[in-house]
DNA sequence: TTTAGCACTCAAAGAGTGAGAGTGCTAACG
DNA sequence: CGTTAGCACTCTCACTCTTTGAGTGCTAAA
């Protein structure tokens, strides 16, 4: 693979991009930079062609970048610019300042990734892994029902009801609680498991049968803690892209398929996944561009876009990725904040420093 | 309006509804039923769409309904046949026993509409104005930091987290919720105001001024409570069917646009909305077909699909009429439920029934 | 009031055409 | 040897022209 083979490669993706329409030998030669005539870069696209980097739509037709040419363009080629400052403060601006919630926070960006790429914005908070359970009630509302609260270090809190065969006496209650706390409180939210529960529904109903619902429904509350949430926000901006399955894109809205296993993968910097190269996540010719996110220096979710794989990476990467950069350093920063402090141990006071998270 | 013209507007709708195509007068003349010549029907159609009840897409193209064709066969002319009783006993198993939680229920039920017709089903929860405040409870969970739970006579958990400039003693939370409870309980989610909330600040900050975030807090949750539960699913199934502008779909699936206030009306029995006819709620060709769920004689929600204007009414009306009937009896039925129990209060404990029920 | 007949209109589908863009190949060039 | 000019060839796209057929409105007769 010479120089000049890249560099006709990157300026056949560049002009597609730019033009949407298949890149002749003539026009790249046309590019800045390029010194040679057609006719040498008919050869080399002949050549690209045979490696299986670009395609012909038809025999009489300019060439098109293939799956392995994007690759190869966003990996090796391309390098993305930095930002401009007065770019940078735009994004500020939108994102808003360090007393924003971190919940707004990441919708702004989520907003201003919409806005400004014209595709949809995909956010997702990830797991709190690491967080532990800091809290557990049963608090009684009703004949013979009550609700549960799960509350943990970073900040979640789940609650459902439970109805019991029986009421519960006071010391009963106590007696549940107190061994709930001794067995949970502390306990990260990757500890959590059915055979643990297990365990406890067998322990719990030695004391009293009925109790075992209680424990049945604090599991199912951990089973939600466990549940990643994932937003698609601006996904009408694909339909405006016609290299996009109508179709494919509203499934997609609507179920999200297979993007939270990606998005659960652990990777660093900025990830570019097309559509097909994935089985679950399958818009067509989409591209998927993401990045993680951090706070205190663990992962905390992760934020970027969906478009066309015909996208322009080098304009839209440097958003994403001044984006996370900009929001791990704002939930970090200086500013207290739900976890940070409750990390310290609500229930049992516990060990120092800082919080949960992950990774 | 003599009877045959409504006939022939009738076989018009029919025929249209069936092929998708403008109908001609041979067409109708050929239709079970007509006894005249095309002649005669030409003329009668000429008068239709004199009335605004047919159009023409051009000269010589045949007849379409107008919104107004469909509105007088939708009111006046069409009437629904019953479903035969393998039909229902169809849906019944889809649906679900008696033991089905509601929640599945109504998700069953919106599988079996988008199943059946083919179009996107949608799903409200309606907002429970006469249920009540059952308990207020405010827990801590750290320094400074405090857990709100609302929970109301039917079976909602609102719970959220709250920091205060002071971390309150005992006797002071005691006051708390002793004065939250006083004026809370037993007040319905309809007679909840901001105004009520600005006075409880008032009187509380009288007390203590580092109160008044958990009022607020407890205003937030309240409005939550307001907030009507809306789901669209199958939404997918509306891109097939190309009179429907996709952006405006993909649009709607994302922010349900005016579908909420459209459902809060008060209708009984089937309703049958264009999307045209409405401002807020805009699918152009759209038709949005629902009716009203019942839980012991009160609206708990309701239950219908979208689909396109062209939509087989006579055969998608029954489906939605049915299966309405059948949650409402399912629900309000000999079975013990969750609402039954806790209407009649559970803070304070009063007479018997069962189930679960949340969020 | 209904019907047959007829001239008229218009959209949709097909056929033919020319322009233009782009190719691959060959042979000449430095 | 790599590079370039020249050329014949291919294929799509946009355009025009024509045909076809469905459906109409009107008029006059039954």
């Amino acid at each position: 693979m010479d120089d000049r083979k890249l560099r006709i490669l990157a300026a056949v993706v560049d002009e597609y991009i730019r033009t949407g329409e298949p890149v002749g030998s003539k026009a790249v030669s046309k590019l800045d930079g390029m010194r040679v005539s057609p006719a040498t870069i008919r050869n080399d696209m002949a050549a690209l062609e045979q490696l299986g980097y670009l395609e012909q739509p038809h025999t009489s037709a300019g060439r098109i970048p293939t799956f392995a040419g994007y690759r190869l363009y966003i990996d090796k080629i391309m390098s993305p610019p930095d930002l401009p400052d007065e770019e940078k403060h735009r994004l500020d601006m939108m994102l808003g300042g360090s007393d924003t919630p971190e919940e707004l926070l990441v919708r702004n960006a989520a907003a201003a990734l919409t806005e400004l790429t014209q595709c949809a914005a995909v956010v997702s908070k990830a797991v709190p892994r690491f967080s532990v359970i800091s809290k557990v009630e049963v608090i009684p509302t009703g004949k013979r029902l009550y609700v549960i609260l799960l509350i943990t270090s970073n900040g979640s809190i789940k609650n459902k009801a439970c109805r019991l065969e029986f009421d519960l006496s006071a010391e009963q209650l106590e007696f549940f609680t107190h061994y709930i706390e001794e067995n949970l409180s502390g306990v990260s939210v990757d500890e959590l498991s059915e055979e643990m529960f297990d365990k406890m529904v067998a322990a719990v109903s030695a004391y009293m049968v009925s109790l075992s619902p209680l424990v049945k429904g604090i599991c199912e509350l951990s089973e939600d803690l466990r549940q990643q949430e994932l937003t698609v926000s601006g996904g009408e901006k694909l339909l405006s892209c016609d290299e996009l399955d109508k179709m494919e894109v509203v499934r997609f809205i609507e179920h999200k398929n297979g993007l939270s296993e990606l998005l659960e993968d652990t990777f660093s910097g900025i990830q570019v996944r097309f559509g097909a190269e994935s089985s679950s996540f399958a818009i067509g010719n989409s591209s998927l561009i993401v990045s993680k996110y951090k706070k205190d220096g663990r992962e905390a979710g992760s934020l970027g876009i969906i478009g066309p794989m015909r996208i322009d990476y080098k304009k839209v990467i440097p958003y994403v990725d001044y984006l996370t950069e900009k929001i791990s350093s704002l939930m970090s920063g200086g500013d207290e904040d739900f976890d940070q402090e409750t990390a310290d141990g609500i229930s049992e006071p516990q060990k120092g420093a800082s919080d949960d998270g992950n990774r």
